[in-house]
This record gives structure tokens, C-alpha cells and sequence, in this order.
DNA sequence: TTGTATGCGTTATCAT
DNA sequence: ATGATAACGCATACAA
């Protein structure tokens, strides 16, 4: 907007050399401590801001990263920007999120920050590029997948064994006494949908239990979907006893519905949810769920863009933390088979 | 991260010099067709990407706002942020979300994109700010406040008319018959909150109905904290028949409280919220709310701040956009006492 | 310890 | 219609 004050009238100001106050900007120690107080109440009285427009097209290097999300409104996202945030804070990067809308288009345009320079990398959320085009882009720019991975061979992934929780998920059903589990998730086509339901079949045929495609409903991930689709679900001639939601939001959903019909959960319908986001605690029974490490998911995919953004040689690696089973009241209580520590009930 | 082309090189790859290939860039229409097309087949196939830092420190203009929330998780921001991007894309500008966690120290950081030139202008959801603060800053920098409000001279803002819209969702509940209304709401120290108190005891004083402190509740603005707060409205010797929620979020666990004390919503209790977020249809019932035009609200902050970004005579506006009462199942429905034009019921 | 001078990649002014 | 060249604001190699 308006015409503000630079370094060299700092300077001029000070009776100094440009270099000098751009010295006494970046802290360093080869300047005078009195030539430095000269220069520092020059700044502090006209309230000089330096323009880092230049400065980072000087360093090549904008100490920024960009943060890719399908939307703002999941609050998984929120908690995992929390942990990106906390580990950006400590390496002294800004942190700018901007949401997708789940388009393509819009994700390529926004891409172009880090093609144009204005980024020095990228973590996305769930990306709609392919593997292939991912690993393309990560040949030349620092890329982390967080949560919904693809396979790309140039780029860190940060995310939870989602085929393995799904698959505990079930078991801990099956454990549970049920033979007939049925299943709500968001949009089909995504990496971790398939994954989880990779796990709940595998838990199923482990158990030698029958599957059956009428059980299985997909939606996009609207907790509107998970009351429409239990609906669809009670309405089966042989309807589940149990259903596991791919999102504690469509669970939501799912509970209400089910309540409305007069239902009573867990007592005649166990609900298993997955994220362990805030919903799952404003659902009515709380939910069971599979709670998903979010704040340490954002703190380390940071980490390993970081990591990146400052040495030479890269590392692509696939980081898989761990999960872990809460029990809450939407799924009748008992022993849980586990193989992995277990969430204790809360509340 | 590593070493990209610039536009010397396509220049000389495209045997022109450097101003031509800019002309090309910006679609200057002043460049031969032919040549046009030469240096085109070497932008695209090399994949030449300007630096736009180099752009941004030659025109002194980024292109790009910044959008201060204190959280990410509460989807009324969501659909804020949707209408900015709408109204962003429109003239070119990306949107840069940055949440503050509600700390000043934090937002101040943050804000210094703005004084480093990093950003053109700055929308804020709810400012840690004080209003002389705001209106300083307002001088030199293009501000809009959205939603929360402070009184500040130099700033725009945008939001709903929050007294009277209290004020009308109390009147809504006394002519439904309640005598004894409670109310809950967030952090007392915003000003909306402020508001709409105002507005809930103008109703009272209109209708001669007493006011009392001990019916009136705040928290932090969480799900838990309505779930709390309820409880204690009902565990007074002279509980409230109908409670006033400050947001649908405290309504939702003002919702599940009550239910779990086994009493029925709407029949035994009367429950509304504010906002119209999504969390307002995920209660079972549904609540009966206070609907703010959240898309319209973000697209309108931006606009104004496009305005005061391009032109040279700064405009600070005070716009206030319609809300709408919108009745679903947690009140008893009947007539709506309202001076403006009323939602229907959904669902 | 400080200053001078060059370059980062781009746009835009002024010639031609 | 195109080309040289001077900024933009800053950081840094080198000289002093």
C-alpha cells in the first residue's frame, strides 16, 4: 500500500552502511555493540519493518511452507495442523494453510506457490494428483504426504497403518459377538478407504466370516451420508449387528439415525467410529473409535519436510505412527483383541 | 531448493531479450505473434516458472491476504473462508489461512506478514487485539475485521447485526411461552458475546420478564463446556424451560446433557443455538438457530478489502448482512414474533 | 569492525 | 515490435 521506510534510509539515518544494519537485523556478531544501538534506536524510533520480498529473493529461500487441505472444516485437519505448526515454530517457518476444495484445478493452482518460489515446500492432506504426477513434482520440490498417501517414490509419507487399525477395528467386534458387521465410508476412491477396507475383510476372512457386498456403503463423508447409509443398512433383510464407520463423522450420523429409529446403541446396534476427532465425543453415545495420532502426525511430517528444505540429500521416507483402539459407549464393552497397546474406556 | 530457470535464460533460448519474454508472460498484446510463439514453445517446453518473488519485489504487490482465525476447527470459519476464496479468485489474490490459537503473541507474529510485505491485506476472524491497536495498524495496513468486531476507525468490518439477533431469538422463545430462559455462552470477553447478551436482556426487559445472574453461563465455547453448563441451568431450584446457546457447538453438548439427564428436547426443554453450522444438524434434534450468511459475510470482508487494496481512497465501513432464525426440532414449533423476514423449518 | 559493490529475478521506462 | 538498462530491497563476498 503505502511507501515504507528501507535499509538504506535505516542506514542513512544511523550514519552507517547498508551492510551494517542488515548486520544488526540478522544478529550478527561482528559489529560494534555501539554502532549496533546506534542502528537498533533508529529502528525501534521510526518503527522500521524490513521488506522480506527482499530478502528472500536474495537468500532464495521464503521460510515458508504451504499446508494442502481438502477443506477446513474437519477437525482432524485442525489437530494436525497444530502439530505442523508446533514443529514450523521451532525452525522458524511460517505456516500457511489453504484449502483445495477438494479440485484438482484448484490444487494444481495452488501448487504453483512452490513452483513460483513463494513456498519452500508442501505438505498435502489428500492430494487428487496421481502417484505418478506426485513423485514428478517431488523430483523437484519438497513434498510430504500426510495422512491419505500415495504411492509416489519422491515424496515423505507420514500416516498410520490404516489397513492394520481397520482390520483391529473389526477384530475387536468379531470379539465382541458379532457375525454380521456392516460398513459406511466416505468416498470410495480414496487411498485410505480402501486400505481400511482392505482390514475389515481381512479381519473378516480371518475369522471365516461371510462377506457380503450389500453390508458395505459408501458416501463422500458427510455425517448425512453416515445417517442415510445406517438407514439403508437397518432396511437389509438380515441387517448387521454392528457397523464401523470409516470417519467418527459419518458415525454421527449413523447414531442418530439409528436412534430416531427408536433404536438403542450399543444395546441393539454397536457403532465403531475412526479418527477419534471431536465428534466422537459429541456423538450421543460417545464413540468407540480408532484414535489416530494427529497433533504427532503434523509434527512429524514438518519434521520430515524440514529435513528436506535443508539438506542436500533428501529422504523419502514412509513414516507409519501409531494408532490405537479407544473404547467409549457406542460399542457394548468387553475384552478387546489387541495385539498393540489399547486405549482404556473414557467416561 | 535447487537451481530453477529464469527468465535470462528463456530469452536466450528464444534468441529475444528478457522484456520481450516478460511481455509474453503478462500478455502484453504489443509483441509480434511470431515471436510470440517462439518464446512459448521454450516456456512450455522447458517448463519455465517465473520466481514471482522477483515480480512481487518489483511491483510491490503480493497478490496475496492473509486470513487470521484463532482456530481451524470450527466450521462456521470454514464457509467464511469459502466466500474470500470466491471473491479472491475472482481478482487473482490467494488466500493464506493462519490459525493464531488465540494468542496475541501469536497474531502479532503472524500479522508482521503484513508490515514485511508479504501479504497485501489482512482479514481477522477475532482479534487479540484492542481496538486503538487495530485502528494504528489500520493506518498504514488494510485491515477488515469479520465476524468479531472491535470498534476501530481505520479498520472495515463486516458481520451480522448480533444484538438483534439475540434479541429476536429471545422474543422468538417468549412468545413461545417461556418465562424462565437460561442462556449459555463462550468466552464473555468477545464482544459478539457482549452483543448478544444485550440483546437476550433487551427481550427480557421489553416483555417484563426478570432478569437473573444465575441463569446466565459462560465457558470456553467448546461442546464440553454447554454439556457442563446445562447441567448446572438444570440443577437450579428454579430451572430454566428454554436455554439460549451462544453457538450451535454449546448447544450441541447443552443437547446431549439434557438428554442424558433423561429429560426431552423440545417437550420437557427448549434449546437454540447460533450460527447455523453444520454442528447444528448433526444434534438430534436439530436445532432451531440463529442462521449467519456465513459465505456472503467472507465474501463481502473481501471485497472490501480488494477495494481498499487497489484503490487509493481507503474506504472503513461498518457492513452489517441479514441473519435469519431458523426453526428446527429443539424448539416447540408455532408462531415466530420477528420484524424480518424468518427461515422456515428444515427437516 | 565497517563499507563498497554485485546480484537475486523480475518489471517497466526509454530508446530504437 | 523489440532491446538495453535501471530499479525493487536486501544480503553477502570482498576490500579496507
Amino acid at each position: 500500500m503505502q511507501k515504507t521506510m528501507t535499509i538504506q534510509e535505516v542506514a542513512k539515518l544511523a550514519g552507517v552502511s547498508v551492510a551494517t544494519v542488515s548486520r544488526v537485523m540478522n544478529g550478527s556478531p561482528l559489529v560494534k555493540s555501539k554502532t549496533r544501538e546506534k542502528v537498533l534506536s533508529v529502528i525501534d524510533k521510526f518503527e522500521y519493518e524490513p521488506n522480506l520480498l527482499g530478502r528472500d529473493l536474495r537468500r532464495s529461500e521464503t521460510m515458508k511452507v504451504l499446508v494442502l487441505t481438502p477443506n477446513l472444516d474437519r477437525s482432524i485437519f485442525a489437530d494436525i495442523v497444530r502439530g505442523i505448526e508446533a514443529r514450523g515454530q521451532e525452525a522458524g517457518y511460517y505456516v500457511l494453510v489453504c484449502p483445495t476444495s477438494n479440485a484438482m484445478e484448484r490444487e494444481q493452482e495452488l501448487f504453483r506457490m512452490v513452483k513460483n518460489r513463494l513456498v519452500d515446500g508442501v505438505i498435502v492432506f489428500s492430494s487428487s494428483l496421481s502417484g505418478e504426477e506426485l513423485s514428478a513434482l517431488g523430483q523437484r520440490y519438497n513434498i510430504v504426504q500426510c495422512c491419505e498417501v500415495k504411492e509416489a517414490s519422491h515424496t515423505c509419507n507420514v500416516s498410520i497403518d490404516d489397513e492394520k487399525a481397520a482390520y483391529e477395528a473389526t477384530c475387536y467386534l468379531i470379539n465382541e459377538g458379532h457375525r454380521s458387521i456392516g460398513l459406511i465410508g466416505g468416498l470410495p476412491e480414496l487411498h485410505s478407504t480402501q486400505l481400511r477396507l482392505s482390514g475389515y475383510r481381512r479381519a473378516l476372512e480371518q475369522y471365516q466370516l461371510p462377506y457380503a457386498d450389500e453390508r458395505i456403503l459408501f458416501g463422500e463423508g458427510h455425517h448425512e451420508d453416515g445417517a442415510r447409509l445406517a438407514q439403508a443398512l437397518l432396511k437389509l433383510p438380515e441387517p448387521p449387528t454392528a457397523i464401523f464407520c470409516l470417519s467418527d463423522l459419518l458415525a454421527v450420523g449413523c447414531v442418530n439415525a439409528v436412534r430416531q429409529l427408536g433404536r438403542s446403541i450399543p444395546e441393539e446396534l454397536s457403532v465403531i467410529g475412526f479418527d477419534n476427532t471431536r465428534e466422537a465425543t459429541m456423538a450421543l453415545p460417545a464413540l468407540t473409535t480408532v484414535h489416530q495420532p494427529k497433533y504427532d502426525l503434523g509434527y512429524s511430517a514438518m519434521d520430515q519436510l524440514i529435513h528436506n528444505m535443508t539438506n542436500t540429500e533428501k529422504r523419502y521416507e514412509n513414516v507409519m505412527l501409531a494408532h490405537e483402539l479407544l473404547e467409549r459407549e457406542s460399542t457394548r464393552g468387553g475384552l478387546v483383541k489387541a495385539d498393540h497397546p489399547t486405549g482404556s474406556a473414557q467416561g
